[in-house]
DNA sequence: TATGAATGATGTATGACAAATTACTTGAAT
DNA sequence: ATTCAAGTAATTTGTCATACATCATTCATA
């Protein structure tokens, strides 16, 4: 019996309690989604606890997506959504931004897109193949002086065939990776995808290969443009940074 | 003007507003990781707001993993670190457990894990070396009748793998797929590794390509393994699932 | 140096009122 | 008599204020 002094410190706060309580309950599906919780004073009353403490618990569920409060109304169970997972790694990698980040994520995209853009040829609807059709038309006439605009096209080129694969764990890894890649320019020198008629020509190739359900066509098309852009980026990235 | 009677009802509490701008001055690191914030007392003057708000507030912050709160001490800028960010996809991802993230899961681990095994051939530290070598021999010894610790032995070794590539982007991405694996057992007929003799070759070969950093074998051991994995989950998923 | 009291921080309880929503009542028009 | 609308009452969450509890730190004292 080694651990006689353990477990004092681990004492939770009063609210902390009553949180795992009811986030224990909404796991369990004992608390069915978008179902109303009784009112505050109905919680004091059978937790036999103030308020305040039934309160806080409340507010700190809320702000992790699983529990929604209204004004006048009551408070429900949400659904939690995948905005609310992607929201945190945002905030994550937002905190994490620096040098090693970007080379990761670099990485990640090499080994994770192409795999990706295989997935998104053979599983893609053909609302897909709309947006990314339409999205090409915009990016050929839009003005090659708005850089800004330019970048995002691009992006949306990107997340586009990532929700293509129909498979939401594949949008949640990459979206926020996507949202900081705008930002990224601010460490790189001038236009990091190279001028745009290779940009265009790569998005078209690519659009075909989904569009023809060409998976193994895909796959190398991505994997060639990102070789590319792997390339560019060290050959850019600022003094700082290398 | 199309958005004229937009906005009306965004009115955000003043908790909210509280919140957010905390929230910014972490962001924008007016407010450094580690740093101290004023006390309540201070806070509630200077926002010229109750305690209850901003307690409120706080809560919600501290929810999210951006601040840290001591009672008796003081509330402190905290370090966002990745537990708390695969624990909101865990969150997630129990939410929405399903026949279709199970197959979802699935999918990712097929086009993710060779890249990821690949990758961690060629960045692998000595250490993951050795905790590889560790969790072999644990699991080589373990007794066949302890499913429960074999498998979790399994999880761990596809675990070490990821961290083995030294990108926690990889890490935050897989380790709440593993942690959903153990209790996929439930929607799944006998063992889903099939016999264990089985399991210990691939591991071994899969740590001899990492060993010597042969990053392409790594890559076809670990597509095989889950080619092999793909078609057992397939062929023993329960009726209601399949 | 070690003990313990004093101080200052967060945690909880209570009561009151504000603000928003919902439910109900009332009354007029058809 | 029925239906619909406006207004009122009741309910619910949001905020404020005060008091005390509990934990951590500081400081004085033996």
């Amino acid at each position: 019996m080694d651990d006689i002094f353990q477990n004092i410190g681990n004492k939770l706060t009063l609210s902390q309690r009553i949180e795992r309580t009811l986030e224990n309950a909404i796991r369990e599906k004992k608390l069915t989604v978008g179902s109303k919780l009784p009112t505050e004073r109905e919680m004091c009353e059978s937790f036999g606890v103030s308020r305040t403490a039934l309160r806080e618990a409340l507010r700190r569920l809320s702000a992790r997506g699983l529990v929604t409060i209204q004004k006048g109304s009551g408070m429900y169970v949400s659904e939690i959504n995948i905005e609310d997972a992607i929201d945190t790694l945002n905030l994550y990698y937002d905190l994490k931004f620096d040098k090693n980040l970007l080379s990761q994520i670099i990485e990640v995209r090499y080994i994770f897109e192409p795999e990706i853009a295989k997935l998104a040829a053979m599983n893609r609807t053909k609302k897909d193949l709309d947006i990314l059709s339409r999205n090409l038309v915009e990016f050929e006439k839009c003005n090659p002086d708005n850089t800004q605009l330019e970048a995002d096209l691009d992006n949306n080129f990107h997340l586009a065939i990532t929700k293509a694969t129909l498979n939401p764990i594949v949008q949640i890894t990459m979206e926020p990776i996507f949202s900081l890649l705008p930002r990224m320019r601010n460490y790189i020198y001038g236009n990091i995808e190279g001028e745009k008629a290779h940009t265009i020509k790569f998005h078209k190739d690519l659009l075909e290969a989904v569009r023809k359900q060409d998976g193994e066509r895909a796959y190398s098309i991505m994997k060639e443009h990102l070789d590319r852009t792997r390339e560019i980026y060290s050959k850019h990235m600022k003094p700082e940074f290398s």
